[in-house]
DNA sequence: GATGAATGAGGTTTCATTCAT
DNA sequence: TATGAATGAAACCTCATTCAT
């Protein structure tokens, strides 16, 4: 279940013998995660990894392109988590909470298991080139539109009633859900070695209620 | 090379003329904003100031320092639109909306005079020291204590429910907020020169509304 | 008899009012003496002379003026003293020793007086232009070749044997002159805090002695 | 703008041939020997040794290190030289001399193989770190301990009156010879390229009978 | 696959010096 | 006389990248 990328550390001597590609490419997303994008030096990771700097670029062309392959990579799996989403046949506003708990429950199990891709993702890795922060943008953007069309959908359904515009609708529930996630991977602190403190199931199930309800919503 | 957000912007012209010290530190604020602690180059910055580079390091002993001041000074001001806060005898919960909604405006409006040290605050301007960093948590920590103390008295008053663990309430709401004013400030693609599609008073109403209930609020 | 370069510090608001050129003359000389050339820096100097870093190009064209002044001024007052040398009359060897010693007593007399310029006399002052340390050489000689003049002349009259090249017999007993009162006024540590623990009486009867007799030399 | 004593000395060919390291710290060496520490730009070190200023940082991890290195190294040799010292069975004050000459012909020797290494210890390097000038203290003091032992020594079994306070008779015989030496390399307008004009047989001869019978001593 | 050694470009910072006031 | 503010040149050092082996 853990996706390769977040794996802490692992010299070349690690489990899985995916080659130090993959230990470069985990220790880039680590090393991104918790300095930047500049600040995340090749010799870093390298020195972490256990290699030359020389053996860096025989994996890679580029810094800047781990950086892409990890937001691509990263980008495609979670795209795949969100898509898995929503039924289209949520008729009741009851139905449709379950539903986005159920879908929420596997984002939660994706972001878990990437924490650092999700970090970068979220800090924007300013410094970056521009076709990386696109890269950014898109994928974040993939989200919000997931939600923004499951919104409509459910409004044109009547499930939801039609008081608020809807792109202002999709970015609140959008932003709720992101910094959430955030707060809950890494704390007020924003450490990356924070451990969450609420299990998937119980976060998914408030964010669920509060999502739908907000402060004055009857959870559980 | 150089694109329009690198261009000088207000030169002498901005409003308390406290002189070059004053444009370097906006011209700072907006660079970090746009590029990143590290991408922020002092180069950059005297180049849209219309200054050498030596200039600089009159005013400020180091970047570093800029850094921290734009900070300090940003997280002072905001701390004291937030503390003008929330009034204590909210005891219906259609008042404690209201007064949301009004302090929301006030936030609302800091945010919008201050652009870039918000933007700054939420990408946590990644490679810069650890001190900084802390500075900036700190700051943003200040929202969600405060909002989270908002909601105990709530609690305790009857207001709200106490259907949720606090922690996590405030989190809801404190991230609900801050996202939402940076998708409304910045826009879904995070342009710093987006201009806000909403005005204040209209983001302020829905997002008080979105805040107390959620999708199936009725809102208005 | 205390010469006005050494005295230390000296605020603005020091004793006599030679006005601010000497007090940064004095500055200068002891930063000089104390970090060298290039590592004492103009902001320094004026630091601790109280006045801005434009006042101090009022009174002296460069850095490098000032050094030159405070040489060629100290090498001056050194000559004189160098000058008001030796008798020509000294025909025995006791005679000779007692009239070096004298000699001795008023050499240290200055040095005690002028610390600094003592200090920047012995380390050549490296890293200044090229005049500067031909000064210096120049100055330095001149102590060699009275030394050097005298032994021709006590040879020539026979109250020293001829047994060893002149120029080797001059340069033991400058070298021995000029390190023995580097040693005395600054120490083993070279301390230029540092507080002489023998009198100048003292130092010139022993030193002459030493150089009249050697390790073997019968003293007092 | 450039003389000859800043163009490249033994690229590659030198003796031992560790590489490009060497050839760094040995230019290194001769431009602080020349300019004095602050003097000695990096620029000068890689354009004599023929490397890029990158190249400099590959091989030493600052421009104090390289200083630092090239003193404890010398510092440690000149030790070596100076400990395989003094017999302690010289009972007659010729024997004693005898000695002393012997021992400074391997000094000698020494200075003449380390010419630069010699420069920098005598102009106590100013503008470098606390530390450098404490370790080149350190290691010119370990000189005259090594000279005040042999000295109570002689004086112990009654080789040597005991007519002059140790610490001084030390300091006197100590600056004799280190600036004996410092003549004798580098003449008396410390040209660093100097030949001496003196052998170092002849010197040590001469040097050890001034030591022991001052200006009125019998030589040869 | 991998490395030791090297480089070019550029970054932050320093410092002697200047100039308008 | 003096200063606040500014500058040009250059210093040390960093870092992504390359290349011969």
């Amino acid at each position: 279940m853990h996706n390769a990328i977040d794996r802490p550390q692992a010299t070349a001597s690690a489990a899985d013998n995916h080659g130090m590609r993959d230990i470069l490419l985990r220790n880039s997303a680590r090393l991104f995660a918790v300095h930047g994008y500049q600040a995340a030096k090749i010799s870093d990771i390298v020195r972490a990894s256990g290699v030359s700097q020389a053996a860096f670029y025989w994996h890679f062309a580029s810094k800047l392109e781990v950086a892409l392959e990890i937001i691509t990579t990263g980008g495609t799996h979670m795209l795949q988590v969100i898509r898995r989403g929503f039924r289209q046949d949520a008729v009741s506003a009851s139905d449709m909470q379950d539903n986005t708990e159920q879908w929420l429950l596997q984002l939660l199990d994706f972001a878990q298991s990437n924490r650092y891709f999700i970090a970068i993702l979220l800090s924007r890795l300013k410094g970056a080139s521009e076709d990386i922060q696109q890269a950014i943008t898109d994928t974040r953007n993939n989200l919000l539109y997931a939600l923004r069309d499951n919104i409509r959908q459910a409004v044109a359904v009547g499930t939801l009633q039609d008081n608020m515009p809807l792109e202002l609708r999709a970015a609140f529930v959008y932003r709720l859900i992101e910094g959430s996630i955030e707060w809950w991977l890494f704390g007020a602190d924003h450490d990356l070695d924070h451990v969450p403190a609420v299990s998937t199931r119980e976060l998914a199930a408030q964010l669920a209620c509060f999502e739908f309800g907000g402060l004055l919503g009857v959870c559980r």
